[in-house]
DNA sequence: TTAATAGATGAGCGCTTGTTCATATATTAT
DNA sequence: ATAATATATGAACAAGCGCTCATCTATTAA
């Protein structure tokens, strides 16, 4: 009989009931995987420079680009993928767009991960 | 004289004060690239995965190795990162390797991304 | 309409990262 | 000591991702 990974241990440190009652208390797979895209988007510093940004000021793309020294063109794309997971949201006002917070919440997401590497 | 971003909209979209005092209020850049890196650990569905299981119970490399159905190699590789982040912790018994969670608020962090994703 | 300008976007490139595979280390049993 | 087993780890490879560059769209001014 092949060897798996089922049975690999089966009599020292596998404790049957302990792996039955974790899977049956996991989420779903679908729902893990969407979290994991939402903390995705905290992963980058440019995004979380952007977002920094927006929680003091609205403000447009080319507000943005100076204030952190970067090109139109790498904000646009990161402000893109902010607004796909509903992060930002933006008005249009002539040829300006101004970009801001979708959502009361990002602030105390920010917080929460500072008050972790702050310790 | 050249152009650059500072000048390629200055009549229109530029608030020069409204970017100096968003600029005085940013955390620093070492802060805000930690914050990257902390919510990197979060962004991988392996690790999410890891850290729902041990937000239920303490666990061997082997036990979460099949309870997640991945290598335990795999597993081995991703406990590392999380305990280099200082999110897991470990001890040994024998040759069996137990892990938990570091830290008592990482579950409201995992809630809290929860809680964004299913509004 | 034409020119100018703010912003958006697709292609391409280089870097990062998660997994696999092979192997090394640590502990226990014989 | 030797074998068995739980875990750790380095190398390599594929996939994902962020930036640049060129270009396109949208809006306004002349």
């Amino acid at each position: 009989m092949k060897k798996n990974e089922a049975e690999c241990c089966d009599v020292i440190c596998i404790h049957k009931d302990r792996v039955q009652k974790v899977l049956k208390s996991m989420p779903g797979e679908l729902l893990l995987s969407e979290l994991a895209d939402f903390y995705k988007v905290f992963a980058d510093v440019t995004r979380i420079r952007i977002l920094c940004v927006l929680l003091e000021s609205e403000m447009c793309v080319c507000d943005l680009a100076e204030v952190l020294s970067m090109t139109q063109s790498a904000i646009s794309h990161q402000l893109r993928v902010l607004k796909q997971m509903k992060l930002v949201k933006n008005r249009r006002e002539g040829k300006t767009v101004f970009y801001s917070l979708a959502d009361g919440h990002i602030q105390s997401i920010i917080s929460q991960g500072m008050e972790h590497i702050t310790e």
